[in-house]
RNA sequence: ACGGAGGGCCGGAUGGCCGCGGGGUUUCGGCCCCGAGGAAAGUCCGGACUCCACAGGGCAAUGGUGCCGGGUAACGCCCGGCGGGGGCGACCCCAGGGACAGCGCCACAGAGAACAGACCGCCUCCGGUCUUCGGGGGUAAGGGUGAAACGGUGCGGUAAGAGCGCACCGGGGGACGGGCAACCGGACCCGCAUGGCAAGCCCCACCAGGAGCAAUGCCGAAUAGGAACCUCGCGCGGGGCCGGUCGGCUUCUUCUUCGGGAGAGCCGAUACCGCCGCAGGGCCGCCCUGGCCCGGAGGUUCGGGUUGGCAGCUUGAGACGUCGGGCAACCGCGCGUCCAGAGGAAUGGUCAUCGAACCGGCACCCGGAGACGGGCCGGGGAACAGAAUCCGGCUUACAGGCUCUCCGUGCGU
RNA sequence: GCGGGUAUGGUGUAAUGGUAGCGCCCUAGCCUUCCAAGCUAGUCGUGUGGGUUCGAUUCCCACUACCCGCU
């Protein structure tokens, strides 16, 4: 099977939907869901709030989220399904890669089942 | 060697794999090139740029700056000086104009806190008295207070005293000399009360139109060409006339019960008008000369639409190197090299090798009496921080490293 | 991007440049069988760093944190 194609997500409506849909935190990051029920495309958008840091830190976690979700989504993710990732105040800039790795793939296994 | 002062520079490196933003090219597979900082930060100043406003003169207000000279597009920045203060010194700090233009303030303490004056004192005279007290006069040396007390020390002088006189110090004025200037030196003269605060009001000199790239321009899409209420205003004249209303005329058409009715036309009036003028109102800080705008204005609330694209957008008062001028800031010229441009926002992720700080160890080596330091071994794995129109500064943050110059003390030569 | 404001015990707030007050809270005591209320006493302080001044919460400068407005 090919991988289905990943969009970004934009919009701040498409970010409010996704917070009504189904949520999963993780140690290194919370994860969002929403089946969109339409559409082959797994879309995912990505956040930091101040609280994690400066803007160093901030564009740090979101760098290594995008990479993780390069990595994990296309395998692991769902066809139709709209995803965000949020950094975690302390955790996403620090926490070894692998292991980031890891808590995406754990937390999108609770979301689907 | 130890301690210290002032600058300058760097601030992880290399490679593999997988990615990101921009540009170029393409045989659409790909390939090539470029891609964060010294502060990109704070937004404290100064500009460029764009739009808006903008007539002249006088006056005022508000804000800012404040020794002198220079640098600069400009600055509140920088450089070089001057003055004051601190340090043995290298060097550091200073909003550093004006206190006889005026007003204000100077708590507590103290007799007295700003036209000087006299609490305790000191001296003298008079009266009572003989422990001393009261009154008049002279005096400002001493006392104590304070952040600050109307020059200081010494000698002379005196009833006691006092710049009363003298010497030195301090202060004021100052011919003249030096310096572009701030300022410095200063013959000579003056016995010399004439505080402090202007980062209190203020005075003086100088500077300043407002807003900001979410500026601004173009293209496209969509909806609307709004509604309600409140406040103030609600005059005159001229002109216009599609349609309306009223009155008149009776040229035409038509109906007629021959009185007239209806329609068209013409004339006049009226409301009306996003026409004009005046009055009026408003604006240009104020005034004068003058100008502009409105003709309904202003305000509040409600309602509706858009949150797309392109340009601005990065080559410029450019940076670095070299050469020349200047004590320096900086300037000039030629040559060479270099140049992020996103738009919920790229410049990364991961692995390997190397690696500073830092932590631990003392088997071994070196120095040392020792503590310990260096070598060595193991761990560890890089500060502050991310361009958003662009420049010049300032300020703040920053693990640590490298380097230059200078000062003090000690030792050696 | 532009602009404004605030910071005073744990909390809410006062203070012409001259000893930083007040209420609530907290602690201790009194009162009460106990609690509450009341009474008495006490602790806790000007965001940070400089400067002006004899003297700074106040004036000036820089910084930090928080809040607000406009576009």
């Amino acid at each position: 099977m090919t991988a289905p194609a990943l969009e970004t997500l934009l919009k701040r409506s498409d970010f409010l939907a996704c917070a009504r849909g189904k949520r999963q935190g993780t140690k290194g990051m919370m994860v969002q869901a929403l089946n969109r029920g339409e559409g082959e495309a797994i879309r995912v958008g990505f956040t930091c709030s101040r609280k994690v840091g400066n803007a160093v830190a901030r564009n740090r976690a979101k760098r290594r989220l995008r990479e993780v979700a390069r990595l994990v989504l296309p395998h692991h993710g769902r066809p139709g399904w709209d995803y965000v990732l949020i950094g975690s105040r302390d955790n996403t800039a620090e926490r070894d890669f692998a292991a980031l790795q890891d808590d995406l793939r754990q937390a999108l296994r609770k979301l689907h089942g």
